[in-house]
DNA sequence: TCACTGAGTCAACACTTGTTCACTAATTTT
DNA sequence: AAAATTAGTGAACAAGTGTTGACTCAGTGA
């Protein structure tokens, strides 16, 4: 690559996590303009044009890349989850999973946040990543032991569907925690939350090892 | 109360339901200004200061109705549920619950949205708000038949959560659905997402019908 | 009846916004 | 070495923003 596209392409990406940063210190993605994007790295307003067309285009281009990061993580989670022969404890994977939320708040905050956002391409862009999320989750499933006796695929969806939706939640709520309370009372509460969080998970699976499959 | 009482007391509440309709029609309660408030009830921008400090403020107050319009529509279907001696069909409950969402269906989205949304004083306003929603829907599930074996007042209060949460995906969800498909696809797609949900519930109740009290 | 309160108006302010156009100057291509 | 390309600049625009202060005049209370 040429030494003007390397130049470009870091611009590019520059602004891509100068919009990540903004929308994700207290206010939203469709509340920041693109004067503020191009400010925050540097840059005069006019030369946001040479990279992207308009604000809702960046968006897009950074629900993708905010995916692929997620996915990546996720997949890794449910691989160190199968390492361990599916006997870990509940607890240990959900410490595991705010491990994982602490490695990149932002672009959980971005995603669960902007899911239900202001900017219509955002909220479509991301629903059609989610689905993909749910779809990989549900194919990490099929190897678990735990999951060997469900026969029906749309059943296995089903599950990888709940927990998405909840370890969104879970995240928020995790990343939340240090905001509404003081740091002597933080381990306290996070600790609280994990154990609230693994009994989420536990009645869960005790559905799933009493499932019997079809229902009229 | 007086004539001028009364009318100012219309003019307050024009300017919440702008607000609510505003930030519910594809945008954020963030990125819609005061100006626009005013403009859509009719009214000159000054004018929006008789009533309200600044949007924050509006916005503290619309998450305290629109908290209270969910909290007896949450309470109503808990007891239409508890009349049929938890007799009723999953999917009935399901059909019971989307119903209550098409009734209001703005309120929803706006407590869901901005439950992570872009105004910190609105964020918080609604962490409460939940808080309180989950605290009674525990109560209320105490007198259920269904979860009279808990013993232990922290694993209700783990279920509501669970529910609460996973209502207000199946809310948003369930509203995007007329977005996401074309209109002779439509019924099709929402009998198929309730019967999804049904199966979320079935599993989540298999677990609690199995669950044995206390873990370390 | 009459002075007074206060919801709503009007004009003006300083400021931010998205977008345009012509430009510079460093890199590529020929 | 000359010509062409193209990130990034700078000035200017029309439009929208929150907030101010002084005003009107219908409804209130004495």
């Amino acid at each position: 690559m040429s030494i003007r596209d390397e130049r470009k392409q870091q611009s590019r990406q520059d602004l891509l996590d100068a919009a990540l940063h903004l929308s994700t210190s207290g206010r939203s993605f469709s509340s920041i303009s693109l004067r503020e994007v191009a400010r925050e790295v540097g840059l005069v307003p006019t030369a946001f044009y040479r990279h992207f067309q308009d604000m809702d285009t960046l968006g897009k281009e950074l629900v993708d890349q905010v995916s692929l990061h997620l996915k990546s993580l996720i997949h890794q989670l449910g691989q160190s989850y199968l390492q361990h022969g599916g006997s870990t404890k509940t607890r240990t994977s959900i410490e595991l999973f705010v491990q994982a939320v602490n490695h990149s708040p932002q672009q959980w905050q971005f995603m669960i946040a902007e899911r239900w956002g202001g900017s219509e391409t955002v909220r479509i862009a991301i629903a059609r990543e989610i689905e993909f999320l749910i779809e990989d989750l549900a194919i990490d499933l099929c190897k678990l032991e735990t999951f060997k006796h469900i026969k029906e695929a749309k059943d296995l969806q089903v599950l990888s569907t709940i927990l998405i939706n909840m370890s969104f939640t879970w995240a928020m709520t995790w990343i939340n925690l240090p905001k509404q309370f003081p740091i002597d009372r933080l381990l306290e509460q996070q600790n609280l939350f994990i154990d609230n969080a693994a009994t989420q998970v536990r009645l869960l699976f005790r559905g799933i090892s009493n499932w019997e499959p079809q229902n009229a």
